[in-house]
DNA sequence: CGATGTGAAAGGTTTCACAGCT
DNA sequence: AGCTGTGAAACCTTTCACATCG
């Protein structure tokens, strides 16, 4: 934690925490960095790298133990502590996410959704506790919500984070058509599906300065 | 083309596209490069940079002509020509994206569905031609379809990417919990909604080197 | 004056090379 | 031999400063 973090090595650590819990799954017990490398699609010394802002951990000489170093990184992460989430907007995209993400997550829980609409918050099915959109102020500061999702139109993505905000959320989630913008000291990700998709239809089209970044390499062979 | 464009100045671009969509409909004519700063969150002198990869464009010193630039940036970033995307996997993520996205979309038109389950296909309510899943390479290669959006657990999503590249895709979206990996010449964005909130969770609880000024809004993109 | 466009400096990330360990 | 950890080089992106135009 001395080191700051290149945000870039953080997202790929995330990446590795997932990949080794996989890997745990396997019951593999060792795992050299070129063979993480293999697996993620990173060059070995990005992964070496990228461990090392965390601080030593490998036996220097005979690569990774697979659950140590997941626990390293679990630890080193933050992801211990289960922090608890929320969903604005509990239409198709929000119930999906819901109907999938509740399950079986080490890092966070959803414990509360928000809708505008108030039929829809009385015929839905879930097991959490549901509010209308008004009030999400005062429910995250009263449950102490840390993170939260925001999966309603355009139009409304930003009044709803300024009440995330408003509420003393530290993380926000956008996946509304549109970006929005959120006071120091919260942390914003905005990612627009179908910007997604335009995002690629742009580079197949367009000469790229370079393509790295998370693009997993090829070991294609068919 | 001429100068090669940093990926990052054209994920920007693509926003910054929509949010010229969206001030054309509110009858705005004239912009400067520190307004659209303003509402993007990136500094002004980003904002032209990224504007000038793609050549000149704005009367120097009267700012830019809204609808001339949407205009540019349009035509520049190939989304002139619509390009025919599928999706695979018509779980709930996978039509609630259907039902979101195959509206007045601009730079893609979502043609073809596949899903492995064949009562799916059979009562599935959509305008869009369904197809099993192990005609992906097929009907990808006969209706010359551009993008693919993955939508499928993230044990089968390899084999799905497989598939898709086979048929000679050019661009994947990829949104199960695991990253995929493609032929060279094939682009690919991996997004994972729980992961993203994992990576929320974690930067939270890490000092970074350098976190986006305070109020940016770009898209991960992956 | 206030605006754009751009070469050049600054800053941050990735890649390299090698010391040290098994 | 093969592996990790890391300072330093190489690389790419962002930021700055200023020439130029309306």
């Amino acid at each position: 934690m001395k080191t700051p973090i290149p945000a870039p090595a953080l997202e790929r650590l995330c990446s590795l925490y997932q990949l080794l819990c996989r890997m745990e799954g396997e019951d593999l017990v060792r795992v050299s960095s070129t063979e993480l490398g293999r697996r993620t699609g990173q060059p070995a010394h990005t992964i070496r790298k990228d461990i090392s802002f965390l601080g030593e951990i490998g036996n220097s000489g005979a690569g990774y133990e697979v659950s140590r170093l997941k626990d390293h990184l679990f630890s080193k992460l933050g992801l211990q502590r289960e922090k608890r989430a929320c969903i604005v907007g509990l239409g198709r995209l929000g119930s999906a996410i819901l109907s999938s993400s509740n399950i079986a997550n080490e890092a966070f829980r959803i414990v509360a959704g928000f809708d505008s609409d108030v039929n829809k918050l009385e015929t839905i099915k879930t097991a959490i506790m549901v509010f209308p959109s008004h009030e999400i102020a005062d429910v995250v500061r009263r449950m102490a919500i840390e993170l939260a999702i925001i999966a309603v139109p355009a139009a409304r993505a930003q009044e709803v984070a300024d009440r995330l905000a408003g509420g003393g959320i530290r993380g926000i989630l956008n996946l509304a058509p549109t970006p929005v913008m959120v006071p120091p000291g919260v942390f914003i990700r905005n990612i627009d599906i179908a910007g997604e998709l335009r995002i690629l239809s742009a580079m197949s089209g367009v000469q790229l300065a370079s393509q790295g970044h998370g693009v997993p390499c090829p070991t294609v062979l068919l």
